[in-house]
RNA sequence: UGGGGUGUAGCCAAGCGGUAAGGCAGCGGCCUUUGGAGCCGCCACUCCCAGGUUCGAAUCCUGGCACCCCAGCCA
C-alpha cells in the first residue's frame, strides 16, 4: 500500500464490494441532511466523507433533503446547507434531491406493503403505543388493530391521506415482531398524521413518513450504493433492509461511522438552536458557533476544514477530538497563505526623542515570509509609534526579551530603540515611553545585524488606522458542555470570555482597506478576518480567528504552576 | 436485566499471526529581524483484563470488565 493511499474501514468495505461486484462497480453516496438548523463541523465530517469517498472511486455524490418532518423544516435552512456543502466542496453537479418529491412513491410502497399484509392502520394513540412498545427487556404487545383486513387498512390509509382524520389518532405501523429484541423492529411507525404545510409541498400532503421508513426508499430510488450514517443508526439497520426486502427495491448497503465531538464545543442541533433563539449568540453565523456559517465568519478556511476532516479519520470508536487539531488545521493553512501586518491592539505611544520630528520613512515589509511571489508593501515610520502595552514592562520579570527601561529591542523592519523614559500619569498609568533609535541598525543596512533579544511590532501613530478588534475564545468552560452539576444545564458552562471587543486598535494603513473575509497574520499575535458584517472601508472590524503559539504564554502560565 | 456497538499513548489513528506507522498535544535542543514558521530529538518492552492455541498473538479461541446507543407519531 503506498503512503497516500487512504485507508478506513468504510473503504475496505467498498473495496470488498468492488471485488465481489457487489454494485455492478458503482460508488454511490449522499449526504442527506434535514433541512431543521444550520450545518456544523460534524456535519462537514460527513459531507468531507461522503464526497472524498465518491471521488476517489470516481464515483458520484448526491445532496438529498430529508425532508420528511414539516413542523420542524424551513427554506432558510435548504438555502444555508445548500450554499454549505458547496463552500465545502462537496460538488454534488446536478444531483440536488428531495425526500419530499418522492412521497407519490413512497404512499405507492406503503400500499403494496399494506397489500401484502406486512402494514396496517392502528388506532391507538401516542400514549397506548408507548405503553404497548414492552421496556428493553420485556417484549411489547399486539395493537388490536393488528389484524384488520387488508381492504380495511385501504380504506383507512387512503382517508388518512385525504386529511379527514385528526392529527395523531391513526397511523400507517408495519406488521414485524413485538417480541423483537430490537425495539425499532416491534410494529414501527410508517406514516403519521400531519395537519402542517410543507416547505416544498404546501398542504398537499397530510400524511409523512417516518425517517425509517422514508430513508432506504430514498436511498434506493437515487441508486446509492453506500448509505454512510452515524452509529446511533446502527439499532435501524435491521429496519432498514427489512423495508427493502419487503419492497423488494434495489438495496444498498448501510454502513455507520462514529459522529464528531469535539472538547469545549457544543454539537448538537437542538443546542445550537437554544444558543441561537436565546441570545446567547449573536446569530447562527456568530464567530463562536461550531457551525460552518459561524467557522466561515470567523475567517476559517474551507481548505482547513477539509484538513481537519482528514487528520481525524474515521472509524466506529466514539471519539472525543482535541480542539487543538482545529486549531492546528488552521494555523498550517494560513501560516502559508496569510498576508502579515502589523496591529496593536493594546497601544502605548512610544516616542523616539532623537528621531527628526517631521521625518516620515517608508519602510519595505514582507508579505509573507513563506511565500516569497506575496512580495513586499510599504509600511511608514515615523518619531511617534504605538506598540503593544505587553510589550513593555517597567519590572521585566524573568525570561522576558522585551521593551524594559534601559533595554533594547528591534522595531520590526525598522530600527534598534532603547529605553530611556517612562512618562505616567498622576495615577501612575504609563502614557509614553521615551526611546533613542540607532540610525546605524535600520533594517537592510549592513550594519543592522546587532543582535537584541526580541522584535517588537508598531504602527505609526501619524498614520494608525482606528480599528476594532473582536477576540473570540472557547464557548464553553468545559471540556464537555454538557458535564454540569445536578440541576443546571449546558447554559452554565457557556465561558463569560468567550467575546472580548477591542475598540482603540492601531492599525497599519493598509489595513483600512481590507474587504470583507479578508485574513491577515497580525505578526506576532494571530490570525485575524475582515468580519463580513460589520466592517467598513476605513473604519475595519477584524475577528481574532486563532491566536499565534504562543511561547512567552506557556512560560508565564509555567511560572504561575 | 434484552438487543446492537466499541476498547491500541493525554487526544485521534494505522495495524488484518512474524515482534506497535503517522498526526495533534507535550518535553528537550538548533535556528530565527514574528517568543511565529522551520529543523532535529524524546514521548506504548506493550495493545481493557484473565486464561488458552501457536515456534511466535494487538491480531485467533474462551471467559470477564468498562464505555456508548435503543423504549419519538424526531432524524
Amino acid at each position: 500500500m503506498t503512503t497516500n493511499e487512504k485507508s478506513d474501514f468504510i473503504r475496505e468495505i467498498i473495496d470488498e464490494d468492488l471485488k465481489t461486484n457487489k454494485f455492478e462497480g458503482r460508488v454511490h453516496t449522499r449526504f442527506p441532511p434535514e433541512p431543521n438548523g444550520y450545518l456544523h463541523i460534524g456535519h462537514a465530517k460527513s459531507i468531507r466523507l461522503n464526497y472524498e469517498i465518491a471521488k476517489d472511486y470516481q464515483g458520484k455524490f448526491n445532496l438529498r433533503f430529508d425532508d420528511t418532518n414539516p413542523e420542524k423544516e424551513e427554506q432558510e435552512y435548504v438555502d444555508s446547507i445548500i450554499e454549505d456543502v458547496k463552500w465545502l466542496g462537496g460538488d454534488f453537479e446536478d444531483r440536488l434531491f428531495y425526500a419530499s418529491d418522492y412521497f407519490e412513491q413512497m404512499y405507492e410502497f406503503a400500499v403494496a406493503l399494506i397489500k401484502k399484509g406486512k402494514a396496517y392502520v392502528c388506532d391507538l394513540s401516542a400514549d397506548e403505543i408507548r405503553s404497548t412498545r414492552g421496556t428493553l427487556t420485556e417484549p411489547g404487545t399486539e395493537s388490536p388493530y393488528r389484524n384488520r383486513i387488508v381492504e380495511e387498512n385501504l380504506i383507512l390509509f387512503e382517508q388518512m391521506r385525504k386529511g379527514n382524520i385528526p392529527d395523531g389518532t391513526k397511523t400507517l405501523r408495519a406488521k414485524i415482531d413485538m417480541a423483537s429484541p430490537n425495539i425499532n423492529l416491534r410494529d414501527p411507525i410508517m406514516y403519521r398524521i400531519v395537519h402542517e404545510g410543507h416547505h416544498r409541498q404546501g398542504d398537499k400532503w397530510c400524511v409523512y413518513p417516518t425517517y425509517d421508513w422514508a430513508h432506504g426508499i430514498e436511498d434506493s430510488i437515487e441508486g446509492i450504493t453506500h448509505s454512510i450514517c452515524t452509529l446511533e443508526f446502527e439499532n435501524h439497520r435491521p429496519l432498514y433492509d427489512w423495508y427493502i426486502n419487503e419492497l423488494g427495491i434495489y438495496h444498498p448497503q448501510q454502513i455507520e461511522f462514529a459522529r464528531l465531538n469535539i472538547t469545549y464545543t457544543m454539537l448538537s442541533k437542538r443546542r445550537l438552536l437554544q444558543l441561537v433563539q436565546e441570545h446567547h449568540v449573536s446569530g447562527w453565523d456568530d464567530p463562536r458557533m461550531p457551525t460552518i456559517v459561524g467557522f466561515r465568519r470567523r475567517g476559517y478556511t474551507a481548505e482547513s476544514i477539509k484538513m481537519f476532516c482528514d487528520k481525524i479519520g474515521v472509524s466506529k470508536k466514539d471519539s472525543i477530538i482535541d480542539v487543538a487539531m482545529l486549531e492546528w488545521s488552521i494555523r498550517e493553512d494560513l501560516n502559508k497563505n496569510a498576508q502579515r501586518a502589523m496591529a496593536v491592539l493594546n497601544p502605548v505611544k512610544v516616542i523616539i526623542t532623537n528621531y527628526p520630528e517631521n521625518k516620515v520613512e517608508e519602510l519595505p515589509a514582507v508579505n509573507n515570509p513563506e511565500d516569497e511571489s506575496a512580495g513586499t508593501r510599504i509600511v511608514p515610520f515615523g518619531r511617534e509609534l504605538f506598540i503593544e502595552q505587553d510589550d513593555f514592562r517597567e519590572v521585566p520579570p524573568p525570561k522576558y526579551y522585551r521593551l524594559s527601561p534601559g533595554t533594547e529591542v528591534r522595531l520590526r523592519y525598522a530600527y534598534i530603540i532603547k529605553c530611556a523614559k517612562v512618562i505616567k500619569d498622576a495615577q501612575g498609568n504609563i502614557i509614553e515611553i521615551h526611546c533613542i533609535y540607532d540610525p546605524e541598525t535600520k533594517s537592510g543596512l549592513p550594519t543592522a545585524n546587532r543582535k537584541v533579544k526580541a522584535t517588537i511590532h508598531w504602527v505609526s501613530a501619524h498614520d494608525a488606522v482606528n480599528a476594532e478588534v473582536r477576540l473570540y475564545d472557547r464557548l464553553f468552560i468545559k471540556e464537555d458542555p454538557d458535564e454540569v452539576e445536578e440541576g443546571k444545564d449546558f447554559l452554565s458552562n457557556l465561558n463569560p470570555n468567550s467575546l472580548q471587543v477591542l475598540t482603540h486598535c492601531k492599525v497599519e494603513p493598509m489595513l483600512g482597506a481590507a474587504a470583507p473575509g479578508d485574513r491577515f497574520q497580525f505578526e506576532r499575535v494571530g490570525y485575524f478576518c475582515t468580519d463580513a458584517k460589520d466592517s467598513k472601508p476605513g473604519a475595519p472590524v477584524f475577528n481574532r480567528i486563532v491566536t499565534l503559539k504562543d511561547t512567552w504564554a506557556k512560560i508565564v502560565q509555567q511560572g504561575k504552576k
